[in-house]
DNA sequence: TTGAAAGCGATACCAG
DNA sequence: CTGGTATCGCTTTCAA
């Protein structure tokens, strides 16, 4: 535990004060110098002497002394999950990131797998962000949101659906999804709407079934959900049920869990769309290879460079609390599964 | 710019002072009595009133001050870049974070995206890491790994392929890839050998050509190069070059562009595996769902877990510099598209 | 134009 | 057992 080995040949991280002495001057200089502060006119000869030292040396300002003496991070904090949702969410976040760090801030995706909603915050609290973007997969209450702003943070920021009290909330509806998917089978015709629900929950499974059931509320067609896992036994085992089940349509999650399901359907001697409409969602370029073609709904997310500057917004004047956005927009890509 | 609003209503942070003046002790016992430092005993009734002092305030100390107080952290910095390598990488990260959080380590993904090398590892120096374990997307030169340690960092992990001077590299070789692939076909019979490389030059796809071309090496096989997009036109037009380029196979660089490019190929009119065998890699569930089912190159990672754990063992006694693991194993699972 | 010095928050030594 | 206090590296005001 306390064995620390403290190798004594290694030279120890070259501060503000190494370079001063080297360049012959003071750490106040130093600090201007490598700031750039527009207050100060330092003479060129001086600039360049600084630069070299600091140069010469290595020097790397310590991140921790700087906003310790600040009082302020430029930390945009990403909590992270389960990694994996998808190529769109992936690229969104990239953008997003690269947004942020334009803009200057300094963005860390803290991982937060298994910790507690309270564990969480103040596990990020730490850091100090001076904003905290929530993808909703690890849970944020109302006190975490509130130790969060106590300790800096000015804009706490949640993408999930369910709104959180005090953040201010980009709405990334994934009910829109089930909710458009299934207006498009009602539309075609069918009334017994089966919606599949992974096993393996995954982060919008509840809100698109949600979606989906909002999608017949008030008509005579219902929605059955359906487990499945994410196997081709699993996908057999409903196709082999699917008969029995009385359904004449289904939404199934996405499009990787449609692609196993409508292979299965078809394996089982269950025509597409005849017997069974499938539609999945996400618009897979893999959804295309199937035949038929499957049909899906697209999402259409804001870019993240929108995210990013009403992030900055948010943080130079965070007043305007509690404001709401649709984040997506779904719509039906008609192939030949429904 | 200087527009900081500074809401003067707002209660500033609690520090450890205000936890010490209202349980009424020194700021020494509430740092005793929160981290439960075991050289000091303090009492029972001082203990509660701090820890009871610490809640009612929302104390949550800071990480900064913290580090630059103990001169270093227990940050283990993961550069990011572009997010979708795939589920398999995604949850061997996820292992790894978990893991690393669970050894104490605070586990940070760093946005490093569009950063040159040295831009980059400078970015990351600030932080001062104990560790950086590099994916190998974002470049990392010898004196960025000097620079880091010279910062703290006692280990310096690259999963890349290429070795680079300096630091712990745990190889994730995906060349293997390539190798295992080609070996396959040639075994199959296979001697003019189609390899397929995106146009948008993925992470991979560089280590997987030449993994290929290592596996004909000192035969009378050849290995082709066919670029090739993400979409389906780019794989129909290659399908259509195909009788064209007189081959017989190809490794389609992962399962994904090897379902668009099997699919095209059967559009025009090509049998696989007859007149073109068809490989992929990462063993998607996907793959099993055309006709006929794609044979793909499984790759088995090392666990996360044992990552954290070598990682863990480099902070605690850096001197092992230069090993050299595999962290990958490849191996064909054949089905019926070769 | 440059330097001296205060102080950000937490910790660990040494007195009491 | 508990309290003062020096210290980490950096920025910034005030003086020179």
């Amino acid at each position: 535990m306390s064995q620390a080995p403290e190798q004594p040949a290694e030279r120890p991280v070259p501060t503000s004060a190494d370079v001063a002495r080297l360049a012959g001057v003071s750490r106040a200089t130093v600090s201007y110098v490598l700031n750039n502060t527009s207050a100060v006119r330092i003479s060129e000869p001086t600039r360049v002497r600084v630069r070299e030292a600091a140069e010469e040396l290595g020097y790397v300002p310590h991140a921790a002394a700087r906003s310790l003496r600040a009082g302020h991070t430029r930390i945009v904090l990403l909590p992270s999950g389960h990694t994996p949702v998808g190529p769109l969410y992936s690229s969104f976040l990239d953008e997003l990131q690269c947004a942020l760090r334009r803009l200057d801030y300094t963005v860390v995706q803290y991982a937060s797998l298994g910790l507690g909603a309270d564990d969480a915050a103040r596990a990020w609290a730490e850091l100090r962000p001076v904003a905290v973007i929530s993808p909703g997969e690890i849970e944020l209450t109302a006190q975490g949101v509130e130790l969060l702003k106590r300790s800096g943070a000015r804009a706490v920021i949640t993408l999930a659906p369910q709104r959180v009290e005090g953040t201010h909330a980009l709405v990334m509806d994934q009910r829109e999804i089930g909710l458009c998917a299934v207006r498009h089978l009602l539309e075609r015709g069918h009334r017994r709407i089966g919606v599949v629900v992974p096993s393996a929950r995954g982060l919008f499974a509840g809100p698109r079934l949600a979606g989906a059931r909002k999608a017949v509320a008030g008509t005579d067609a219902v929605v059955e959900p359906l487990e499945m896992a994410y196997e081709e036994e699993s996908a057999a085992r409903l196709a082999r049920r699917w008969r029995g089940l009385g359904l004449d349509a289904v939404f199934a999650y996405n499009d990787e869990y449609a692609m196993l399901l409508l292979r299965a359907l078809q394996d089982a001697g269950v025509s597409v769309p005849g017997e069974a409409a499938v539609i999945g969602a996400d618009d897979l370029l893999l959804g295309r290879l199937l035949r038929p073609r499957l049909t899906t709904v697209r999402v259409d997310m804001v870019a993240g460079r929108d995210l990013a500057s009403l992030v900055d917004g948010v943080v130079r004047d965070p007043t305007g609390v509690g404001e709401r956005r649709d984040l997506l927009t779904a719509s039906v890509v008609r192939r030949e599964s429904t």
